[in-house]
DNA sequence: TAAAACATTTGACCCAGATCAAAAAATCAC
DNA sequence: GTGATTTTTTGATCTGGGTCAAATGTTTTA
């Protein structure tokens, strides 16, 4: 058991109790993967087949639309990545992601997590449970995103992404967001 | 086992298979509840303890926003309905809800959920799965509110909600969509 | 360390959709 | 069925933030 794999095991027993059996089936499944800044993690042109665990560093995930990229979410350290439709229904869907800063991560493939969940029901526990965190973030994104102003959208972006808002150029924030890379440099400027 | 329970096994049954076991046991722990026109499901005021399965009808969740009732979305027929923040955290939340028809529907208790998923492994797999399904949802909404116009986001709005979209009032459609409610009258107008 | 590539800022202009106001239509309650 | 309430429509006006264009700043690469 590397010492590495501590913040992933910490991550685990946020939400359930790891017996060693599990922590050594967890062990033999998940390896390393390190990503340069700028390194396509998962292309969306292919089926997503693997969850990456950011131990370091951050990742974009985003879509093209009228030929600009779009951003829809950015998957930071002690958080799994994956181009979630895609990695559920093994079917491609329209999210590339991508490394930007070099990361290190923890890599499960899917056959491995189906093991798990055939053989391990806490897996199934696990995955209810942290699903039900990130639902409550998804809601409170849709919230922010109706009934507010730019400089609203742009507040609760940096409540949201706390520590990690000032790693994200601009102009991907401004695509997260929705508003115009322009209106966002404004609104910059005058705080 | 009653005529009525067979909608709710049918839902089950799109991501697990059902024991007789399990059966008798969600007979044993759910019952059935009418709700009137207008009439409230659930009060944000008090934790949102139960959920109700609906097998016939069409409920509203919302919260008040600067006095003002904002709809966050519409379960409808072969759907659970409840305050999801405060159902698993067992908090207050924000939600109401409503039934905005004459409504029937199949209640279970938080504590007989929880008695389920520590008994029946399979339920945390069937939560698992049909998590993943909303989660889906929740997704393509948040895309379809960030870069559409009005009409776009009228038109996702009906395919989304495909064959009950006329079924709720236009007011409601719009507080849903984060439009005015002028806005929204004058782009039906105009198809 | 220069020049190419990329990211951010600033300025000018314009329009989708918000807001305010009031009429018309639909629904409800007695 | 009729008046009262609620919901929807229509009209007039205004503005946040989008778009286009160009300048400035910052990284990357050779």
């Amino acid at each position: 058991m590397t010492e590495i794999n501590t913040a992933l095991f910490r991550h685990f027993e946020k939400y359930i109790s790891l017996s060693d059996e599990l922590k050594s089936a967890l062990n033999d499944r998940i390896s390393f993967a390190a990503f340069k800044k700028g390194e396509l993690v998962h292309d969306a042109n292919k089926i997503c087949t693997k969850s990456y665990f950011i131990q370091k560093g951050l990742f974009r995930a985003y879509f093209i639309k009228d030929g600009k990229e779009i951003s829809e979410y950015f998957p930071a350290e002690n958080e799994w990545s994956n181009s979630p439709k895609s990695f559920i229904t093994r079917q491609k869907d329209i999210y590339f992601i991508e490394a930007i800063e070099d990361s290190e991560t923890f890599c499960l493939s899917v056959e491995d997590l189906v093991f798990l969940f055939d053989h391990y029901p806490e897996m199934e526990r696990y995955s209810r449970l942290s699903m039900g965190t990130v639902f409550g973030h998804l809601m409170e994104r849709i919230t922010s995103l109706r009934f507010t102003t730019a400089k609203e959208k742009y507040e609760h972006f940096i409540r949201t992404y706390n520590d990690i808002h000032h790693r994200i150029p601009l102009g991907m924030v401004a695509s997260y967001l929705g508003i115009a890379q322009e209106t966002l440099s404004r609104i910059r400027s005058e705080r």
